[in-house]
DNA sequence: GGTAGAGTGAAGCGATACTGCATTGTGATG
DNA sequence: CATCACAATGCAGTATCGCTTCACTCTACC
């Protein structure tokens, strides 16, 4: 019988690339990693691993190998999971990932709703972009990783992770509060600065996208991923900037946001470990967040863009 | 991460019933069987196991605690098909348990095809009745069995093993070879002594059910599984019987043979654990077998039996 | 009440899977 | 080309783990 634990070293080789990576990421030193390896070539009889430089790759043999080593590390979660519902009330400690617009605005409340309803149960909650997030999901680093879509840039479904979308949240335009200037569609900011998210970031992309398809190209007079720098520019009306309808109230003084044309919104969702989704921790987390999204409520639309061109 | 060795001595345990059961099937010592359904008792966090009387019952969480653990387990069997089909071509030994016809008659010409096309495969084969054959399938004793099930008495599938039928195989009437008589419909032979399979068996099980559909409830002078006896038995005048269509014709030297009524016939198929389909020795010795049976033609029939009644 | 069989537990031992360290080989850099 | 960083591997030592042995308890059945 193939020794289970060696087949995981084999799965996580595939993902790290490296048996440094592999090590690192399971605790291990490389030596252990490397041993372990080539005990599974021996049991397995057929070559698992190339060596190409100074580094390895896995062999058509191994990465079926790694499909079946899947299925199984899936059996395994959703075996525990099963225990872990028998043992009665949600407790351990779940490791969270999440990025800014919900760690400030839905996490504090959804903690207090955790701490009323599981208090056994700790939580640890980590800052991360949502795709590094998801891959460090898949590699135990996190049990739960709140993740975003948004329009236009589908997230593909992998069989390792399981996703349950808890909220729509729409999209704005946020600018400086005046009495005599009004945008009436999106390409009005055109020649404004703006505040930009980088690039590779999922929202960042999405407003470069937006943008061009109103005809533009935003000029950004910062770039920055955390949503509360944006505003403070647009509220001293250095730049406008999307907005995620999530955002407090409190953080709108001195802003107006108008809704956008065909009312666009970012899909809010949590991911676990496929076999995992019925662990009742993670039950618990997941209602956690669902019950805060639902006690949030967007604020008020100075009013709403028409379409452009 | 729950052990897996662990978790299929606890499937092994949902089978046998007891620890003692299990240590003879795993080899294992009694002993090490309770230490290591303890750790995993302990592991678990939740009771796997009730001590009823002077044995152990497994509790619910125990019993879906199995199922999982059939997963991983038709996952490894799964994956070590797929090795064994990358090291090219069929090598190891393959257990095979049959019932007497099919090793009578099959078994010794499937030998003759497996030298042939897979040289490199060495082949145990084992008398068994089918059902007993099927739980040691199960428990590993054997890599492939082969089974016959008969009309009335449809064989439940279950998950764990992959079925693959290869023949149909009618079943006739056996009397003495005699110028002045030639029975009919079954009913004529009512009153005649009879050879019988015992009545736990498949086919003296049918023979029972089709006797007494026929109106009457055979009176056995000998009872045993063995088909070459009732043969002999019948070629003496001392009784009839039940013959399966695969017999050779060498053994009806002096007896005559008819068709029942209906064309009754028993499906002949092999078995192997589910998730070793694909492996290539399994897959050879079921070419084998279905390539061996094809080369085999039931004798002639002296006629046909009317429908009684 | 005696006996056979099921399960458990302590002690001991061998296999196994790690760590630590040294070594090889590769690729990037100056 | 020399140097350096780093990936992978091999060897020796060690600690843990899982098994056997053996003694024991408990139950069911004569």
């Amino acid at each position: 019988m193939l020794n289970v634990n060696r087949l995981r070293i084999l799965a996580e080789l595939e993902r790290q690339g490296t048996l440094a990576n592999v090590a690192a990421a399971l605790r291990y030193t490389p030596s252990a990693v490397s041993q372990q390896l080539a005990q599974l070539e021996r049991e397995a009889g057929v070559a698992l691993l190339d060596r190409v430089g100074r580094t390895v790759r896995l062999t058509d043999a191994a990465h079926t190998l790694v499909r079946h080593a899947q299925t199984i590390l899936r059996a395994l979660d959703a075996a525990e999971a099963d225990l872990a519902a028998e043992q009665g009330p949600a407790s351990g400690t779940v490791r969270i990932a999440s990025f800014h617009t919900v760690l400030l605005e839905i996490a504090p409340l959804a903690l207090t709703l955790l701490a009323r309803d599981a208090p056994d149960l700790s939580v640890h909650l980590t800052h991360r972009e949502v795709d590094e997030a998801h891959l460090e999901l898949l590699s135990h680093e996190f049990d739960l990783v709140l993740g975003e879509e948004f329009p236009g840039a589908q997230v593909p479904r992998v069989a390792g992770a399981h996703r349950s979308d808890f909220r729509r949240d729409p999209l704005w335009l946020a600018v400086p509060r005046a009495r005599d200037w009004a945008p009436r569609r999106l390409a009005d900011c055109a020649e404004l600065p703006w505040a930009v998210e980088p690039a590779w970031s999922r929202l960042g992309q999405w407003a470069l996208n937006t943008c061009r398809a109103a005809g533009f190209t935003p000029r950004a007079v910062v770039e920055t991923p955390d949503p509360l720098l944006h505003l403070e520019l647009v509220r001293t009306g250095h730049a406008v900037s999307f907005v995620p309808g999530l955002i407090g109230a409190e953080y709108l003084e001195g802003i107006d946001v108008y809704a956008l044309p065909g009312r666009p919104a970012r899909t809010l969702y949590t991911e676990v470990r496929s076999g995992r989704e019925r662990h009742p921790a993670l039950l618990a987390v997941r209602r956690a967040f669902a019950q805060a999204s639902k006690q949030l409520e967007p604020v008020e639309t100075a009013g709403a863009l028409r379409a452009d061109g």
